[in-house]
DNA sequence: GCATAAAGCATAGAAAGACTAGGTATGCAT
DNA sequence: ATGCATACCTAGTCTTTCTATGCTTTATGC
């Protein structure tokens, strides 16, 4: 896939799976990979950066546990996390809607003038 | 708009408006403007930018013309951009079906434990 | 006449974010 | 012992968008 496509889109995955409860980094990625049938596969490299944004934007917060032996920063929405969840899932639906419009109707060829 | 939305999706566009016919730079800016419901507005500095990349990927292929007292740069398909727009659209439809994958159903609040 | 807007193209620089590639550490199976 | 999966982190590179600016020509308002 062109991964520019998938800039803006990376937020939204992310609440949207931390909305389900409570999770993780890696679970995020493994489930965010299996959902979309492995179309897409967050890197390590975009998914850590962009927990800490919505950290440091105070969409969700954390702390760490110690499950099965290992140590996991738990991750939740905070009620900002939820609006701006449904924030920019509208916005997806725009953005959606306006791509459909500009690939919408075949518009079929309009007469091209020679020159 | 959230413009990170937007990545990906320009080039797509652009190929999309100037596979109905030969056209230029500021008419496709208009054009993706007013089919998109003003929701896309494609900035000169990533209209040009955009139409220059393409041209060095031979997606494009361009003509100066004088049109009614106006210097205008045309441009149209090349096959290779009409084979890459159809692959665009196609890796659009993919992206869309995995955002719809991950937003979809509801998957109703999973248990969740407690620490 | 003159100013302003619109049409039209272009680029430099700033800002943002995804990815590569590296690092740390634990548990489990071979 | 060795490798693999789990689990976290970040520096640096690359790409791309946008702001801001500059240039030219034509149409329009005063």
């Amino acid at each position: 896939m062109d991964s520019r496509l998938l800039s803006g889109a990376v937020e939204m995955l992310m609440l949207e799976v931390i909305s389900h409860g409570r999770t993780y980094g890696y679970e995020i990625s493994q489930t965010v990979d299996s959902r979309s049938n492995g179309y897409f596969s967050l890197k390590e490299g975009s998914l850590y950066p962009a927990l800490h944004r919505l950290e440091t934007q105070k969409l969700v917060k954390s702390s760490w546990h110690e499950v099965e032996g290992r140590r996991r920063k738990y991750y939740e929405l905070t009620s900002a996390g939820i609006k701006a969840l449904d924030a920019k899932k509208q916005e997806w639906q725009a953005f959606a809607s306006g791509i459909q419009g500009v690939l919408g109707e075949g518009h079929s060829a309009t007469a091209i003038p020679a020159f």
